[in-house]
Order: structure tokens, then C-alpha cells, then sequence
DNA sequence: TCTAGCACTCACAAACTCTGAGTGACAAAT
DNA sequence: ATTTGTCACTCAGAGTTTGTGAGTGCTAGA
């Protein structure tokens, strides 16, 4: 598609523009590639005629465009190899056999958010990947109660609950019971729908107060369903990157994160390493999104990686791939 | 300790900056006060010399001191009462018998987050104040099992744990009914100690790998003692006010929400409403927070209103005033 | 004790200037 | 047919200048 040298300047400046962040002109280049800078000037033209690179404005230097990142990290880009040093950093996280994998991931994902001055995201597997293992009750004092909804991957949720003084624990343990025994196994986000076609007629007919107790546990289970196990790291890691230079964009991208409107980005594709560059993120314009799942035994979940178009992403994408395969060993 | 005019001036002056946050100048006085602009400037600077007021420069109007702040609020400021619109919806809030209490009051702080522009935060009871009321494990698949921790006050914390081939699901079970037998209701802080010093010694001679239990459990309840339960409504509110015009404030403030910084601000103090300005949260210089604890039956928490320090303070008060009352019937 | 008037100050915005890094174009050199 | 050197041109950004208006303090007279 492109010729080789056409290449090799979109390469170069791609990797000078992320160094820097300050548009790149012809004599930097030419430094590099041997040749004066009329003739990277021809080429820089060429490029940006063909939508790889952008001006900012009439005699600036060149800025690759989101057309120039994709190219660039399709045909042109090598994972980096990490350093012996951060490798080993990873490699004694996984390597501490104290630890749960799930604190694994956060304390890896915590030095990468260090070493990459990114944002991290943790996403655990959906609700509707969860099958209830176990409802249960505990009284506490006088006419509170707390319900606690534990799922096959290890998730709890818990509700806590007044209830009204006629109602005698034994009737809510008639519930729990038979919910226990009917809905066991039944993904998270369907449990709301079986506990009122399937549970609701049967306790109706022998629990006095039967709708205080439907509605108690039907809006702890719905409350779960909806709860997405999201947890971020280095958040405002990204707002030092210089892309973040003006008090709008922090706004818009620290209201962004707080909503988390990201989860639309990181949720569905494949399973490799995937990155949405700008508008492709479908999160903000101005950011990178690099992300895989991890898949180990029946548990899965996903990392991203947040940072600003101009993202190192032969370093990240290195990273990913040497911390999913120490996840999934 | 102030004259009758001086506590008037000063008192427009800083409902003037509370509307405008521009330094106020003594024309905008004089048309409410009937007296000449000269005459008000008499006043400031005397007003400035006795540290209520400062400039920002040597030609600009006033703009009200930390002291002058503390002045107001102790000694001329009135909690404002509420629009009846305004209460109407909170009041639906608690009057609706299906919300539970904490999900009323986030639900309240919400609609107070909006109507106000500032940041609330929830901070429910400390882990000190929580005893331990029971220790469950759950077996999942495989080695995998759940442990779950469940305080008095109905906090639930849960910890996923993998275990070791040769454990055996009934030496655990020895082990949490020995947890459950000695250590129920011991403060949530403590029980990391007492399991060391209490338990550890008695599993040590009867379950085999108790080093691992042990561990788990440790780590488990470490946590749970740890975790603060701090919760924000409308986190990014308080970056729309105009204090908040540069990038560094930004960044500055977001880290230390971040961070959580903020609960050394609101930990302490007694039950009415506490107001700290400025140095005083010895959170941000920049914000003030207002506070109040509740108590309802041996349930407590607190909320606070974080805000410039050019916050509306009569509004917020009344408001705290109100939500306290209605919490706590 | 208050007020009117005056000289003075200074932040802020708009207008202007300078400079350097960059461009495109084209003719000469390879 | 490319590549190169050269030159006129462009423009953002930083620095400077200027004008304006909102503010002050001070003083003398009501």
C-alpha cells in the first residue's frame, strides 16, 4: 500500500510525534534517513495527500492522523520486548504464590499504570457470566437482616434489609431455601426474571408478607445484575500526559471515567490484543484504548490501557502480551 | 467585636462574592447600604485591617479572608430554608418505604450534588465501630472457595481463596467455627490480632497446613479492617466552579479525591453540623467542607458537602439540617 | 462623621511586532 | 526521473505596548 520509504518516514515520524507530542517537521527526519529534507518534504506531502498525516496548520510540521496510527500499528509497529528489570518486577508478582490472581492483576496493572504514565482498567467477567451458588440470611438485631448472594465465580453481593415485625425469620427461610433450591445455577441477570414468574407464585400462596420478602431480595438481585465489577487504576495517570492541556478536556475526560462510560469500549471483540485508536474507542476522541481478555479456568476478565492517541504502543502492547500470558500460567 | 455597620458590610460583601466570585467592590455595596461608595471604602479597609477582608491587588475591590469566612458562619450567616419544591423531593425520598436507609441517603446526596453543584461524600461507620458477627466459607469448584465476613452493622467483605490440594474442607470448617466460637463480636480492627495470638495457637496443633488457613484469613480480615466505606456523589461538580480555572487546581484536587485524602478532614468532630474553611479541612486549601454526623439505632455515618470556600453556606446548612432530621426519623 | 472629588494603580484585553520553524515550488544537479 | 539547494512565504507563539475601566486612598469641605 505504501512504498518503503513512504514507510519508513510515516514510521519515524509516528515514533518522533509519540516522543515529543510536538508536530514533526522535514529536518528532523532527514537527519535520520539520509536525504535532504526537500525530499522528506515530498513525501511528507504524498502521506498527508493520501490522509496519513495532518497539519495543524499551513507551514507546521506534520501530526500522524488516526488513519496514520492505524496503519502504523498494523503493518508497521513490533511489540517492544520489556526490560529485564520490569519483566522481573511482573514475573514476582505471579511469582508470590500468597497472592490471589485477582490482587495479582491489580498490583501488575498498578506498575504498568507506573511505568507507562497510563490509565489502567480491570473489567471482571459480566453478571450474566455468574451463576447464583448461594442465597442466604443472617439476622442481626431487632427487624434487620442482611441477605448475602454469593455467585459460582466467588462474587458477593450483599443487601442489607428492615424488615416488618411480622414477619418470622422461619418464612424467610422458607424463602431463601426455596430459592436456594430452584434458582441455583441460573445466570445472574435472569435470576430477577425466574424469582418473579418461578418463586413469587409459590410464596405468595404460604408466606404471610410474601411482598415484602419478593421485594427485598428482587431488588438485591437486580442491584447485582447491574453492579459491573470495574475498577480502575492510575486514573489520573492520563491527565499528566501534555494532550491534557486544557481545563475542558480534563473535565470532559474526568466526568467520562466517573461515568464510566467506558465500559462500552472495552466490553465485546476478540481474543487477542485489540486497540481502538480515537474516534474507534467510541470513548473520547483523544485517547487509545488497548485491551485484552484474560481467560483462566472458567474465570475471565479484561485489562485496557488508556492513554492519549500518541500512546507508546509498541511498549504497551508488549506489556499486555507478557502479562496476559502470566495470567493465563 | 465587630460594629453593627462593619458586620453588615462584611456580611454583603461576602454574599456578593459567594454570587460572583469577583473581588467586590464598594460602589456594589453603597447601592444597598444607602451611604456613599466612600464611606464603604472607610469601612473595608478597616475591615482589611483586621484581617476580614484582602485584596487581590493594590487597586482591586475585596475579597472576603478565611477569617472573614469563619466570622460569617459563626456569627451572621442564617441557615436558609429550603424551597418547598426542594424539600418535597427529598422528603418523597425517605417517605418511600421500600428505599433502605443507605440507599436513601445516596439518593438524597444525589439530588443534593445537583441542586447545589458541590461534592457530597458518604462515609459510613469505621471499621472500629463494627464487630465481627460471623465468618462463613463457601466451596466453589475445584480448590477454590470463598471465605465471607459478615460485622454486626451488616458490612459484608469476601475473599477469594485458592487452596492447596491437601487442605481439607473440614479443617477449614474447624477452623471458622473455632473464629465464629472465639472471636464473635470482637471490634473488626482487633480481630486480625486476636487471630494471630487466639486462634493460630489452638490450629496450629490440630490442622495440618494451618500456616495456610491462617494466612488466608489474615489477609482477608486485614482487608476488611483496611476498607473504608467512602463513597462520592458528583465527584467532578466541584470542578465546574470557577476557582477551578487551571489545569494544575484541577489535577490537584482530582488526585486528592483520588487519593481519598479526604477522610482525615471528616473523620472527627462532634454530632451538630461542623463547617471547615479552607486551611481549616486540612484537605485542599482551596475547598470548604461542611459535615455532619447521623445516628439512627446503632447505625452512623457521615456526610459531607465539599465546596470553594466561596460556598453557599446558609443553603448547605439548611439542607444538612434538613437531610440530618429526616435521616434520623 | 460623612461625602465629593481627584490622583493614582493595576489587571485585563486588544493590538502590534518579532522570530523561528516550518512549508511549497522550482530550477539545477545527479 | 529523482533528488537537492534555494528562496519567498506563512503562521503560531512569545513578548511588548497601549488603552480602558474598575477600583483604591487621601484630603478638604459639608
Amino acid at each position: 500500500m505504501l512504498g518503503s520509504r513512504e514507510e519508513n518516514v510515516l514510521r519515524l515520524i509516528i515514533e518522533e510525534y509519540i516522543k515529543t507530542a510536538k508536530p514533526v517537521g522535514s529536518t528532523s527526519i532527514c537527519k535520520l534517513l539520509d536525504c535532504s529534507s526537500a525530499t522528506i518534504r515530498n513525501e511528507m506531502a504524498e502521506l498527508e495527500n493520501k490522509g496519513y498525516l495532518e497539519k495543524t496548520h499551513i507551514s507546521s510540521g506534520r501530526v500522524p492522523s488516526e488513519k496514520g496510527y492505524r496503519y502504523y500499528v498494523d503493518n508497521l509497529m513490533k511489540p517492544k520486548n520489556m526490560t529485564g528489570e520490569d519483566m522481573l518486577k511482573l514475573q514476582t508478582i505471579f511469582h508470590n504464590n500468597t497472592l490471589q490472581l485477582s490482587d495479582a492483576i491489580s498490583k501488575s496493572l498498578e506498575i504498568i499504570s507506573e511505568m507507562t504514565n497510563y490509565t489502567s482498567v480491570i473489567l471482571g467477567s459480566s453478571s450474566s457470566e455468574n451463576k447464583l451458588k448461594q442465597v442466604s440470611i443472617l439476622p442481626l438485631e431487632e427487624n434487620k437482616i442482611v441477605a448475602i448472594v454469593v455467585t459460582d465465580k466467588g462474587h458477593v453481593e450483599h443487601k442489607n434489609l428492615l424488615i416488618n415485625e411480622n414477619i418470622s425469620l422461619d418464612e424467610i427461610k422458607q424463602t431463601t431455601d426455596l430459592i436456594n433450591k430452584m434458582l441455583v445455577g441460573t445466570p445472574i441477570d435472569e435470576v430477577s426474571e425466574k424469582l418473579e414468574f418461578e418463586i413469587k407464585p409459590i410464596i405468595g400462596k404460604y408466606v404471610k408478607q410474601h411482598e415484602v420478602i419478593y421485594n427485598a431480595f428482587y431488588s438485591a438481585f437486580s442491584e447485582f445484575a447491574n453492579r459491573n465489577n470495574m475498577h480502575f487504576v492510575g486514573k489520573t495517570n492520563i491527565l499528566r500526559q501534555p494532550e491534557f492541556d486544557n481545563v475542558d478536556k480534563i473535565k470532559n475526560i474526568v466526568n467520562k471515567f466517573e461515568n464510566k462510560d467506558i465500559i462500552n469500549s472495552i466490553k465485546e471483540d476478540d481474543n487477542g490484543i485489540n486497540i481502538y485508536i480515537g474516534s474507534e474507542t467510541e470513548f473520547d476522541e483523544d485517547v487509545t484504548i488497548i485491551k485484552t481478555k484474560y481467560e483462566i479456568g472458567n474465570e475471565n476478565g479484561t485489562i485496557a490501557i488508556v492513554g492519549p492517541k500518541r500512546m507508546e504502543y509498541d511498549k504497551v502492547v508488549g506489556l499486555l502480551e507478557f502479562l496476559k500470558s502470566n495470567i493465563e500460567n
